[in-house]
DNA sequence: GATGAATGAGAATTCATTCAT
DNA sequence: GATGAATGAATTCTCATTCAT
């Protein structure tokens, strides 16, 4: 019941170094943070309870209060917490060397498996496109065209156009939206999918496949 | 506050004309079912208030419980008759004459359409994965096997292959999945999407352009 | 869920052969009779309910009603109609030619071995008197007096006291009182003392035992 | 409906004077068990009301769920802190000095005497009953072996055994059943009893009587 | 900063009972 | 007499939030 979650989920790789909270504002904060991101991912805004939340953090109820005035503040920072996070993660993607389309299989794949691995966040992102997007952070932080995502697809294709292997016709973000709907999808509607067709796509095998059925349709469509 | 729902979204396209309620059990039923319908795609399982499903309603909060028991009785309802109603849509479609080619791009194409006008159902779906999918119908009934989706891919597929249209190597189920992702995406995540990369793919112009992508990706990964 | 109980507990030895309810009102009364006899004797007036009386019954809830007033009507007949099978039941005791302490002692046997028999009937008891005997049929047709208990137990007496194998003193109020008190006891708390002390005292043996300790008590306490 | 208890029953014979509630959480947990030991000890636990009961208490509904969870949480806790008070009565009884014969007499009258004065505990072990016992505290520190009433009952009886006063064949949790038996059935069902077959083994007089008659018949019941 | 206690407003659910046919 | 539908009035329980120390 009292069990204080430190480590958490597989997304939470690398997280501060954490011993006595107390008297560590900084700490505080970020241990409620990473409870609260489990349990709004989990349960959603109005399904988490910061009763929970709380007896899963180190610290009180009041706290939650104190650092992030009500439940929806709390849950606007894990929301905008976890967009930086996986930003973070994108920018760690280093396809300088490929030619354009490989290094757009490779951006595509990649993606497939880093949505896999953000089960929480994808969470997130459902929850919050149930709420019609009204917690997202300020787009002047969140812009997208200065998200690595773009400027690396902007790249590629630019690359792709001049090398001749690319067809005209689309821009980096349309791109971004095909790439992220077929991942994301993966994620986000492996429960209701799997239901009704079966878990074949969703096993090892199965996932194997569709990661390269999206590099093929990824490429396939922008191929000249 | 007080207003009765009758007709609803856009997707409730022929609803039963109804007059004095008093005994008509089923007419009372899908009255319920149709303003749940509504406030669960709104709010969710838990954000959606049985008081003010009921004022929506003709009859009164109690007979919900009569005939649902509980909110989650009502919600499962709800879920099992939106799919009810989306399979009813899809069977609609009509392809037999056209070349495997064509129908394919036709299929996609008409799923993109279909998903935009079905947004409650979307965001049931997205809801029901939010949850796990711990509310879906038996399968029984659900079985995505013989899903006129499924089946027009299959014949879709099969006569694409035959004429050597198609390149092998590809499951009806996973075509489906591969058109459902894009296409469920659309509208699942228009409000996270527009919000960081701005509405432009949503507008009149930018959906007409996915569409034609959408049906661009499908074909061209699939051809031989 | 809409079993129909016809036979039903230990006690209802007899019951009237039973065909289609219908258009059988006395059938119905006795029906609705015996189900609410269980349901009461199982989780008492407030405990049960009417709705799952009504479904364990050949009939509908509104009969309940139409026959029995209200819920307390029908709680105050079910006590009444069990008070009266009680008393046929003790009717059935043949003692006469027994020398008075055998017949005592046989009488205070037979009383133990008929309220293990009678765990509904207990239990009706046990309820009406959390309820203070609020709804204890008109004692006219109650009257200990004339119980058959009480005949028999003044006429044992009687003859004990004749035979100067009894000492006087008693009355055969106080002597019903004194075997009810030990055998209703069994019965009634057998779930909380056999929580604390265990169920050794309620297994056959322990019975037994207790049996023949409450047959001395009986005998022992009035003999000269 | 307003009145707030603070002294209560006859069995509430010391509890701590209180002042101002506030900030006194035991305080308030123990002025909202004695309310709802009265109201449950009134009305059973499907009949005793949440709102009623914090009616009566200093402190608010919402705090009877704060401390206790639900209304059977209440009522478990109800039930263990009057098991505990009845031992801690029986703990009082001394009986070292006396010769074993004059010492069972006075355990059985003091038992009488003590059931009458704890109807309200009385009345609480029949509802439990009635639910079988499904709400009794952890056997462990229940058990039975090491109450006062069972260890001064193998005290007695050993003693009047090696006196040669007893006769063999009894245990301790015997002669308790017994003594129990008599002393709780005459507050059990003094409704029902009564009612049946008047009053008058109630009144004064007659319970005087009965109380002989207990003492005698668990003396006469062992003595050699 | 920190903590357990406290709370009002609301939400889900239940139940005996009556109505319409 | 019989049945399923309907209902109002409770009743239990929950939740975000604030207070006292």
């Amino acid at each position: 019941m009292q069990r204080v979650r430190s480590s958490a989920s597989e997304e939470d790789a690398a997280e501060q170094p954490r011993r006595s909270w107390k008297q560590d504002p900084h700490g505080v904060r970020l241990n409620i943070l990473q409870v609260a991101r489990e349990a709004f991912a989990q349960k959603g805004l109005s399904g988490a309870r910061i009763e929970e939340i709380a007896s899963q953090t180190s610290t009180s109820k009041r706290m939650i209060y104190y650092y992030f005035g009500d439940k929806e503040g709390l849950y606007r920072e894990v929301l905008a917490d976890a967009y930086r996070r996986t930003r973070e993660a994108e920018d760690a993607l280093e396809l300088d060397g490929l030619p354009s389309d490989e290094a757009l299989r490779k951006l595509a794949e990649f993606t497939f498996d880093n949505h896999r691995r953000s089960k929480d966040f994808i969470r997130l992102v459902m929850i919050e496109n149930v709420h019609e997007g009204r917690h997202m952070p300020d787009s002047t932080e969140m812009s997208g065209e200065n998200s690595s995502a773009i400027r690396l697809l902007e790249d590629i294709y630019a690359r792709g156009l001049e090398a001749g292997v690319f067809r005209p016709g689309f821009s980096a973000v349309e791109l971004h939206w095909l790439i992220s709907a077929l991942c994301y999808f993966n994620v986000s509607n492996q429960a209701t999918f799997s239901h009704i067709f079966g878990r074949e796509l969703f096993d090892e095998d199965g996932q194997t496949k569709l990661r390269r059925h999206v590099g093929d349709m990824v490429l396939r469509l922008v191929l000249a």
